[in-house]
DNA sequence: CGGCGCAGTCCTGTATACAGTCTGGATCGC
DNA sequence: GCGATCCAGACTGTATACAGGACTGCGCCG
């Protein structure tokens, strides 16, 4: 499937990897890493040549791998022909939250309504107790990177309540921009001066929203849901207030007002 | 940057066609009308040899068309490579009729609480009236191409009120799924027998919404718009019930529970 | 008679060659 | 000196060649 390989030193190394990633998904995941990290800057085309000798891939996955980002949003069409990586105004971090806070709503009240399994719901509710754990130590250093990944997990507990793979399909697309996703911007609130608390009033949310859900008050989940997403509007307004936009994902693609 | 051609008829016939538009979107045009139109049976694999013998297309752009249409929805890929054509559950059909009512929403709450410019909201009054022209003889035969392309025109101003690029790239990703678009039902409720009377609710919610984003109620504006989409469930209910399935666009993608 | 192994064929993933087009710069004319 | 034009380089879109897997059908063995 592989074909003549370039260079074999890449094959070792890919072989190592759980079972060659296949050259396309391998090029879409150092593209996407390249562009987030802002090492191509926002505006700029992508030029095909320099990246497959970057990367190490030939031109057609790479080219493939582009049209997915694009798909992706991180990248948009060039009239010309090619690709230059999107730039995001303020405003449109804001619609991209948002957008995921009503899906995630969403979500919630079709779990409600329809009923959710209760192996699901205690599959929630264990999700809860370690988020506990994690967000208790009031003054301690909270363990973000535990946090973020917990975090990460109910939210797709909560996705697979609600049963719908046209719907997960349509929010994970939701949180491809990197600074929507549902843990971009929980660094913010844990940077010093940052409001330690917004931590626990989203746990207060998470539990809420269970509740809700295993009550199957419809209506209610969905907008707690929607709020619990307005909390990175707040995040996001706190670092641009206060130049910590390093802290935000994805931040070289936002363009913000004034200068850098 | 067209290549060498194989076909010289197909050389003419896209110079005519206004600036070639690239084999790739060629390709997808025509893949999509093959799998909308059931030629390609649901879950059967896409085969790319012997697309490219029906296309005229070469592989290269033939994968790029089914790479996208991976990613609008309609094929999904096979495990061991290439793609297949993606079946529907009733189930799945609701919930992106639901989804794509839920964007909507948010896009009339949107343009209300920002507030639509006057030349936007005059659009969007203009082409309700246009559609009452259409809608008003109760009895004599209903233009329905026109409806339908009223109804989609309405629906994108709504969209341009809002304002948000991204959110419509989100709503217009939803209404991939052919059988969740605006106007994807309408030919149900006009069919015999069909319920005329839904077309005037459905402009007369058009109206409403209307009045609310100049009013700024964003909260009944996003009421009205999500309960404008479930007119589309209960005319897909209609045909579910009544064998009339034929006239609900993309309907070979959908399985029905006993047999077609 | 059924299950397993094996080979052939089909098919995809990848690499690369080729041609057309756009861009940037330098040069020439005014 | 400034602007328009022309040329060259670069880049993309497309076509095609190649190699490795996966599935199918058949034959063999238990």
């Amino acid at each position: 499937m592989t074909g003549t390989r370039v260079h074999p030193a890449v094959e070792a190394e890919e072989a190592r990897a759980d079972r060659t990633p296949s050259q396309t998904v391998r090029a879409q995941i150092e593209l996407r890493k390249l562009v987030l990290s802002g090492e191509l800057a926002s505006g700029d085309r992508v030029p095909e040549l320099p990246m497959v000798e970057r990367l190490g891939v030939s031109r057609t996955p790479l080219r493939m791998a582009l049209v997915r980002l694009e798909e992706e949003g991180l990248l948009e069409a060039i009239p010309s022909g090619g690709f230059a990586v999107k730039a995001f105004s303020e405003r449109e971090v804001f619609e991209a939250i948002e957008i995921r806070g009503t899906l995630e709503g969403l979500a919630a009240r079709l779990a409600a309504e329809r009923g959710a399994e209760r192996a699901g719901l205690e599959r929630a509710a264990r999700c809860l107790e370690a988020l506990d754990d994690v967000v208790r130590p009031q003054d301690a250093a909270v363990d973000l990177s535990r946090y973020v990944e917990l975090n990460a997990v109910f939210h797709d507990i909560l996705l697979d309540l609600a049963g719908s793979e046209a719907l997960a399909r349509q929010i994970q697309r939701a949180c491809a921009l990197p600074f929507a996703s549902p843990s971009a911007l929980v660094s913010v609130q844990s940077a010093p001066g940052g409001d330690r608390s917004l931590l626990a009033v989203a746990q207060d949310q998470h539990r809420c929203v269970l509740s809700a859900i295993e009550r199957r008050e419809g209506a209610r989940a969905e907008a707690i849901m929607r709020e619990h997403a307005r909390i990175a509007h707040r995040n996001l307004e706190r670092a641009l207030a206060n130049q910590e936009m390093h802290l935000v994902p994805g931040s070289a693609l936002i363009r913000r007002r004034f200068g850098t």
